[in-house]
DNA sequence: GAGGGCCAGGTA
DNA sequence: ACCTGGCCCTCG
């Protein structure tokens, strides 16, 4: 990143016009090698409004087109710099402080400014700014904060400098002042509340008189955590950032964090850009969740972004989770964050059922609920609900011929999309054309008689409906959806992120399909995550119940309730290897010519995985590979991919269509 | 990416 | 002397 010169070092300059007349501005143009910065004369009636972070129109090559200023400068790097043709909002869309969050995260994922400027700033609202601005006047003092966190929520946790809870400050820092910022990695206590020491942290850096952000992982998360914040701050104090609020509300919401009038921002993956000045904190719940990584170019990552925005503010960090990820004990273990370890409770108790003994169990009335477990939830079921974890949404997800076991697949000729069952008594479909599978047979044998290979939430549910006779039966899943249920007994069946919250906790979990873990290099650490995910809903003195092997490493850390472990397993198993987090990773997909091209510039030392082909696009042969650099690497590598695709960009081939995304979350 | 300048080679 | 096409460079 070049050095760049602010206003305000520049006061004493003799008033003769504006200060500094020139504005740096980076242009929004769909063209790579143009992403850089270019001089533009600001006008005199401009002088206070093309600040750093206004958003400006730019004639470029005799074109209008938006630009942000990145700075002003009292002289330009041309001759004879064009003047900007007006500034486009009332108030800057960015702060200084989130422009250079913008520029590094740029930089770091190897991206345009503008891609992530526009993750940055929600689209423009003309009406939104007219109302924040008119309630300019109107604006009352901040109600006095409620205080009623009596009760310690950080009782359950070991904090590592003091007893309970993070560091209280005797007074307000000043800002000049440097101290070193707080980050906290904190994984729950069984039965505890998330939203709840979200809220603590909130307070705890309000009172200091500062910003905070707060980033959650989908919209119900964030009203969670907005409701209880909107009771004890109210409501003109906090700010909603999450895109299915709207397009004119969401602006509204962006414009009060940026004025000012909110000081506490609450929002999903994009809020952790969002402009909140003074800021004193960014808190991320759950970091693990896949929700995080941009799936647009450049591919960003939430988690990441806070820890560069941490590191480039000096404000305090708070990621917590159910278990610990890998990434965020990496920086425990890089001493670059502190953990909060929970204290595991005298009741915890975990009951792992060999899953090898359930096809002996003659008692078992499912081939995957051994008799065990259905005694756990029968037990569990006269104190309250009970959660039942199942991987697969649906009824029968997959189905396969019953003589020959080859996966059934769609009885069109041109459609070979795998066949499911909605329902115990629906004729099987097809997953991809919708097709009615009544007179299937077998490609192979033609046999026409199915069997189910996997089992969805529904049939469990079904099954699980007839073995309690009398309770009532919860089924969520993704696309329907039960945010929560209350404390009578009921059986509740839900896929992983689907889990209802129970108003007293759940009696009992049963975790299914926990015996085979996925062949990725995360799919471990998703597996745990989800099963700690899901254990710690249960309430005290509650029983947890895992179909698994339990001498496996992730079932070994759920009944020890140390999700530390395991990720410090992770990260000795990635070393041996070296992958990340241990290395840095670029993932370049594209044609192979091209791809070859990129690897061939590399003048960093590194190590190639692959190619291989890309089967997502059948239609194209792309192919991807993987640069695996040492940690210390990573800024020239990344330095170096930017000038490859510079390059490309200005050459005629296949350059133009390699992709590329910095550490991807899963390879 | 798109327009403009500039040189090469062809045409009146 | 003038037109045309292609290449490459700049764009502030």
């Amino acid at each position: 990143m070049p050095p760049r010169v602010s206003s305000e070092t520049h006061d004493d300059r003799p008033e003769s016009g504006p200060v500094d007349p020139i504005a740096r501005v980076r242009v929004d143009l769909a063209v790579r090698h143009l992403d850089r910065d270019f001089d533009y004369l600001v006008p005199p009636q401009f002088d206070s409004a093309a600040v750093p972070g206004a958003r400006v129109r730019v004639r470029f090559a005799g074109r209008l087109r938006d630009a942000y200023v990145l700075a002003r400068l009292p002289q330009a790097d041309v001759a004879k710099p064009r003047p900007i043709e007006r500034v486009v909002d009332a108030i800057a869309p960015l702060t200084t402080e989130t422009l250079e969050l913008v520029e590094h995260t740029a930089e770091r994922y190897v991206g345009s400014f503008w891609d992530v400027a526009r993750a940055a700033v929600p689209s423009r609202h003309a009406r939104a700014e007219k109302a924040v601005l008119a309630q300019a006047d109107l604006q009352q003092p901040p109600a006095e904060p409620a205080q009623d966190n009596n009760d310690d929520v950080w009782a359950a946790y070991h904090w590592p400098h003091r007893t309970s809870g993070p560091k209280e400050p005797a007074e307000p820092k000043e800002p000049a002042e440097q101290t070193e910022p707080e980050r906290i990695v904190w994984s729950s206590a069984p039965g505890t509340d998330f939203a709840a020491e979200i809220c603590d942290l909130v307070q705890r850096v309000h009172r200091q008189g500062r910003g905070v952000v707060v980033v959650v992982p989908d919209a119900a998360d964030v009203e969670r955590v907005a409701s209880r914040l909107l009771e004890i701050f109210g409501k003109p104090e906090v700010a909603l950032l999450s895109a299915d609020s709207g397009p004119e509300r969401r602006y509204k919401e962006f414009l009060r964090a940026r004025t000012g009038r909110a000081r506490i921002v609450v929002g999903t993956r994009n809020a952790v850009f969002a402009p909140v000045a003074d800021l004193g904190a960014v808190i991320v719940w759950d970091d693990g969740d896949d929700v995080y990584r941009e799936p647009h170019a450049p591919y960003w990552d939430a988690r990441e972004v806070a820890a560069l925005r941490s590191h480039l503010s000096g404000c305090d960090l708070f990621v917590g989770a159910p278990a610990r990820s890998v990434a965020t004990q990496w920086w425990v273990q890089s001493k670059w964050a502190q953990a909060v370890e929970p204290v595991r409770p005298a009741w915890w108790h975990v009951q792992a059922i060999d899953d090898r003994e359930v096809a002996r169990d003659p008692a078992a009335s499912s081939a995957r609920i051994p008799t065990a477990a259905w005694q756990v939830a029968q037990q569990a079921l006269a104190e309250g609900p009970v959660l039942f974890q199942v991987m697969r949404r649906g009824y029968v997800p997959l189905l396969a011929c019953r003589r020959c076991r080859e996966v059934a697949t769609c009885v069109r000729a041109d459609c070979a999309g795998a066949l499911h069952s909605t329902s115990g008594h629906a004729v099987p479909s097809c997953t991809r054309c919708g097709a009615l599978a009544g007179n299937w047979s077998c490609r192979n044998c033609q046999e026409t008689g199915l069997r189910a290979v996997t089992v969805g939430a529904g049939r469990t549910a079904e099954e699980l409906g007839k073995a309690f006779p009398g309770v009532p039966i919860v089924w969520s899943q993704a696309d329907r959806i039960v945010r929560e249920i209350g404390e009578a007994p009921a059986v509740v069946v839900a896929t992983p992120g689907a889990e209802p919250v129970a108003a007293n906790g759940y009696a009992g979990v049963v975790l299914l399909d926990a015996r085979v873990a996925p062949a990725t290099l995360t799919g471990p650490e998703q597996q745990v995550r989800r099963w700690f995910a899901a254990a710690a809903a249960v309430r005290p003195g509650g029983r947890v119940c895992i179909v698994a092997e339990p001498d496996g490493a992730g079932v070994q850390a759920l009944i020890r309730y140390d999700s530390r472990w395991f990720a410090d397993r992770q990260i000795d198993e990635r070393r041996a290897v070296g992958l990340p987090p241990v290395t840095r990773v670029a993932e370049l997909t594209g044609p192979s010519t091209a791809v070859a091209a990129f690897v061939e510039s590399l003048s960093v030392p590194h190590r190639l995985l692959g190619p291989v082909p890309v089967e997502e696009t059948p239609d194209r042969r792309d192919v991807r590979s993987f640069v695996v650099v040492d940690r210390r690497r990573a800024g020239a590598l990344t330095a170096e991919l930017a000038a490859a695709i510079r390059t490309a960009s200005t050459e005629e081939g296949s350059g133009r269509e390699v992709r590329v995304r910095m550490d991807p979350r899963d390879m």
